[in-house]
DNA sequence: CGGCATCCCGAGCGATACTG
DNA sequence: CAGTATCGCTCGGGATGCCG
């Protein structure tokens, strides 16, 4: 797994590596909706390889951002859940958005969303 | 230079390949404070090398957060600033490096600032 | 169902040397 | 002063196959 660095220098670094990785903003998100088990999210995000999803899944479960929940049940049933920490993070996640998407507006990239103003909205209540 | 994705999942993923380089947000940092020129930024940085510091602020200036101003002089001067778009970042990276100092912090992780709560307040009246 | 073990490739980054 | 050019390594991430 993905080792955080011992010193940086700005917690923004930090940010980026935690949040960085190719799937883990779109996991986020997700999970950010309820409560999600593994092959649920493979269903959700088709173009997803079972290796990425664990390993992402992983590092954001050590770094204290998302919970695993093993159910001993035959078959077995994991679910993955954002921690309180993972979900402090959501307004910062959703103005990073609202820049990017002006941003992305102004440079004509296309965007598929997820913590757009509108999505976002649906869960403003999550917010302390 | 590094290409940006034609397109995203999501604008968040944008806004990490816009900053998410080793030296950028560092040089934000530093060029938020005022206009400075390439070797004034390396004696400021003394770990980067020059290579690093060019390719950076190139693809920084490409992507449109920092102007880059060449004064026809000899010895040549090159004098790099922050974009209106660049500016506008600054409370997104505040708001990152908030939840980071707190991350950091639980988590034992040391930090060398930039962007802490302190240092961000000397310019604050920066903000619109 | 929910993984783990391998192999492989390209991007990101550092070191070093050269230049108008 | 402010770069460019080249080499080489590391590591994130894709493809594929096996497992309790």
């Amino acid at each position: 797994m993905k080792e955080l660095q011992s010193e940086y220098q700005c917690a923004i670094n930090l940010v980026i590596d935690l949040i960085g990785g190719k799937w883990k903003v779109l996991l986020l998100w997700h999970l950010n909706e309820g409560d999600k088990r593994f092959n649920e999210l493979r269903r959700t995000i088709p173009e997803i390889t079972k290796k990425m999803l664990t390993q992402q899944l992983r590092e954001l479960e050590g770094h204290g951002l998302v919970k695993r929940t093993v159910f001993e049940e035959v078959p077995p049933r994991v679910v993955y859940s954002t921690t309180d920490f993972g979900h402090r993070l959501q307004p910062v996640l959703y103005g990073m958005c609202q820049w990017g998407d002006d941003y992305a507006e102004k440079e004509g990239i296309q965007m598929n969303s997820c913590w757009t103003g509108r999505d976002f909205m649906k869960n403003k209540s999550d917010l302390s």
